[in-house]
DNA sequence: AGAGGTACCTGGCAGC
DNA sequence: TGCTGCCAGGTACCTC
């Protein structure tokens, strides 16, 4: 699920319910996400008092005064807002508590998300540290990207994909912004022009803003914190659409596996 | 250093 | 109906 669109909607859900609402404790039902949740978390975040929601790549931070919750939703992770009454399911792994009877519950089927406890500052923690650059920046240009594949031959779906290079292009956006940018899956990074690196930087901006305006993509699990789904699903140009017309030229668009993933592509107007 | 594969986990679906 | 196998939005970690 949730790729920059995602986790950013989730973002600006929370700020206006959580900045400066001061957290009651927590509780953790089941620990065993991709890294086991602090045992201590509850005993970490009583009496805390929400500062900011920020977000780096596909992770979100809530910063307090002493530290920084680290939230990350793996491929089926969201956060919702909810009454304290709200009966836990399955899948609700932890409920922060909030002053006035609400929780942030965070529900993960997969169990590929995360919840971790930073000390400041967030920004040298390890799993922060070496990330790439964030596309909605300025500082994210065709110029960067060119300078970033020097010396490599990788497909320049993976190299989207790698968050040492960028964060927040997952597998449904970087097939949506390589369509958008006429670029070829499969074509190396080492062949590939300025022009085109630039044009690619402008697809991959334009992509991720349309889908933020949508409220970002639901296949299956992700709600903003409200519950609402996203809408970005129904304005796929090639993403699940393998046998069906392209946008542009109405030929079939294609479906392939790289490195494991499904990639979608029109084999005509993406070169 | 770069590239490729594996692992983590549950649920939904197609096919038999 | 029930079983098996495959697929799904991510990414750290391992080996070559």
């Amino acid at each position: 699920m949730p790729e920059l669109p995602e986790v950013e909607t989730t973002r600006r859900g929370l700020v206006p319910h959580l900045v400066g609402r001061r957290v009651r404790g927590a509780v953790v039902r089941n620990p065993n996400l991709r890294w086991p949740v602090p045992a201590d978390l509850s005993r970490r975040l009583a009496g805390e008092e929400v500062r900011d929601i920020r977000r780096r790549g596909k992770y979100l931070l809530i910063d307090f005064k002493r530290g920084h919750l680290l939230v990350h939703l793996g491929m089926s992770g969201r956060l919702s807002l909810v009454a304290d009454d709200t009966p836990a399911l399955r899948h609700d792994h932890v409920d922060v508590e909030l002053e006035g009877h609400q929780v942030l519950r965070l529900t993960d089927p997969r169990r590929f998300g995360a919840m971790l406890w930073l000390p400041a500052p967030a920004e040298e923690h390890v799993l922060l540290a070496g990330l790439g650059l964030e596309p909605l920046e300025l500082a994210f240009t065709g110029e960067v990207l060119r300078d970033r594949a020097r010396g490599r031959r990788i497909a320049v779906k993976q190299f989207l994909m790698n968050g040492r290079i960028v964060v927040g292009v997952g597998n449904i956006y970087a097939s949506e912004a390589l369509w958008r940018a006429k670029i070829h899956p499969l074509r190396s990074v080492s062949r590939i022009s300025l022009a085109a690196w630039i044009r690619l930087a402008a697809a991959v901006r334009e992509t991720l803003e349309h889908a933020l305006s949508a409220g970002g993509t639901t296949l299956r699990d992700f709600a903003a914190a409200d519950g609402r789904p996203g809408r970005y699903q129904k304005r796929f140009s090639v993403y699940g659409r393998e046998g069906k017309p392209c946008p542009r030229c109405a030929t079939k668009i294609r479906a392939i596996r790289q490195g494991q993933r499904s990639t979608f592509f029109c084999p005509r107007c993406q070169r």
